[in-house]
DNA sequence: TCTGGGGTCCTAGGACCC
DNA sequence: TCTGGGGTCCTAGGACCC
């Protein structure tokens, strides 16, 4: 490995701008310059902002119901959040971005790092407009990019091409002077908890960061603090993950609508997260050999008394089987139950996922090995046709009065015909 | 009245072994 | 009743990310 080289790096971070919001910007252009928000699920907390919304003062993350005088007050427009859209956008974003490089990294739904140490210095701004022009054009999505010589430093870069509205900043020269005028609390990897630790030791911006010595970030935090301060310096200690991997577990879970008593609703609720969750499992090819069952009431909800449990059932077999993991997963909330407790979310988890292809060394194996697996994928086929639940069991509920609030829908579906708007065309 | 959801990684500490 | 030292593996919980 040469360390010279490695030195020179060049990644750019490109980042969509308030990207929910400017989602539901592109099928409805009368909101293009009035203040906008995105909600959470369950119409609960503020989780995209457009420029005008922040320049009101709504901060992200903020509760809804904290937020409605002032979203009142300025007529801001309202949006729960529709991720069947925002995925399907967030994909052909991803697509151009491909375009540009093989070197490509996919962060996060509206992020993504590429590699450009191939472009010359004076060339790299130039570039990166390129690239914004290009996804601007072609998915109608506004992003930012920051340019650097490490991912956090690319981040930095990003985080101030957005402040300024710069559109794309290479940050080569100079660095010392901008991570001066960087809050520590700024920086990625570094969250509410070490920042308070940083800040009570006088290191509040990340140029402080930067200089502060190995052997006090290394006492003091743990390798991905230091792996931090290595990063500010120019040394790049994150590798751009250009493999898409597979995911370890999968979570899936929801506050209810108004708070649920009974254990027939919960079993309704943990049924139809179950089925949720094998079904994400089976299309990635996947199968687990445990899963977690979690019930909670509100943490906030400071007059009535607080509980929260789980339970993990380990498989003896690695499965797919919707039926068998509901049937386990019932078990388990069973025994977590408690009676007298008005509950807000309920959740579960399939951990230690592996490749469906790899055959389990159990001896009890070949006998328990799924007999309905062609009654599940007839299930898949048909919800992926006619919609998500179009088959489901009578256990999930029909009339489910405790899904969530979505009242702000814009109902936009872009993989669906029926939600093509429909044009009259006279003579 | 109303406070999201889905991930990853790291570490301390317990269990267990020789 | 006395009760070492070193190693591995696993897990729960914490911190972080978007």
């Amino acid at each position: 490995m040469s360390f010279t080289n490695s030195s020179k790096k060049k990644i750019a971070l490109i980042d969509c701008n308030s990207f929910y919001v400017s989602c539901e910007r592109l099928f409805n252009p009368k909101i293009k310059n009035v203040p906008v928000v995105v909600l959470s699920n369950n119409d609960g907390c503020v989780i995209s902002r457009s420029t005008e919304a922040k320049n009101i003062g709504i901060k992200m993350g903020e509760p809804y119901f904290k937020v409605k005088e002032l979203v009142k007050r300025n007529n801001v427009q309202i949006y729960s959040s529709n991720y069947a859209l925002y995925g399907d956008l967030s994909r052909r974003v991803m697509k151009v971005l491909k375009g540009f490089s093989d070197k490509i990294e996919i962060y996060s739904i509206d992020e993504a790092f590429i590699d450009l140490s191939h472009i010359k210095d004076e060339k790299v701004e130039g570039y990166g407009k390129k690239i914004r022009e290009r996804v601007l054009k072609w998915t109608g999505i506004p992003t930012s990019v920051g340019i650097s010589h490490t991912k956090t430093l690319s981040k930095v870069a990003n985080h101030i091409a957005k402040k300024n509205k710069a559109g794309v900043i290479f940050l080569k020269d100079n660095i010392d002077q901008t991570l001066k005028r960087f809050s520590v609390s700024d920086i990625w990897g570094v969250g509410r908890q070490l920042s308070k630790l940083y800040i009570k030791n006088g290191i509040d911006n990340a140029y402080k960061l930067k200089s502060i010595s190995n052997s006090w970030v290394k006492k003091s935090t743990n390798v991905l603090g230091a792996k931090t301060v290595m990063e500010l310096r120019g040394v790049p200690c994150i590798n751009l993950e250009t493999e898409e991997t597979k995911r370890k577990s999968c979570c899936v879970s929801r506050s209810f609508g108004k708070k649920v008593e009974s254990l027939d609703k919960l079993t309704e609720s943990i049924t139809t997260h179950c089925l949720n969750a094998a079904e994400k499992i089976r299309i990635d090819k996947q199968t687990t050999r445990a899963i977690t069952v979690f019930i909670r009431t509100s943490p906030f909800d400071k007059n009535r008394k607080y509980y929260s449990n789980s339970i993990t059932i380990e498989l003896p077999v690695a499965t797919d089987n919707s039926l068998e993991l509901v049937k386990k997963s019932i078990i388990g909330l069973k025994k977590i139950y408690k009676y007298g407790y008005f509950y807000q979310k309920t959740g579960i988890i399939l951990s230690k996922l592996r490749e469906a292809s790899e055959k389990d060394l159990n001896l009890l194996a070949p006998i328990l090995e799924n007999k309905s697996d062609t009654l599940m994928k007839a299930i898949d086929f048909t919800n992926a046709k006619y919609g998500r639940n179009a088959i489901s069991i009578a256990q999930a509920g029909i009339n489910k009065d405790w899904k969530m609030r979505r009242e702000h829908s814009s109902k936009i579906d872009t993989a669906s015909f029926d939600s093509l708007p429909i044009i009259n065309v006279y003579k």
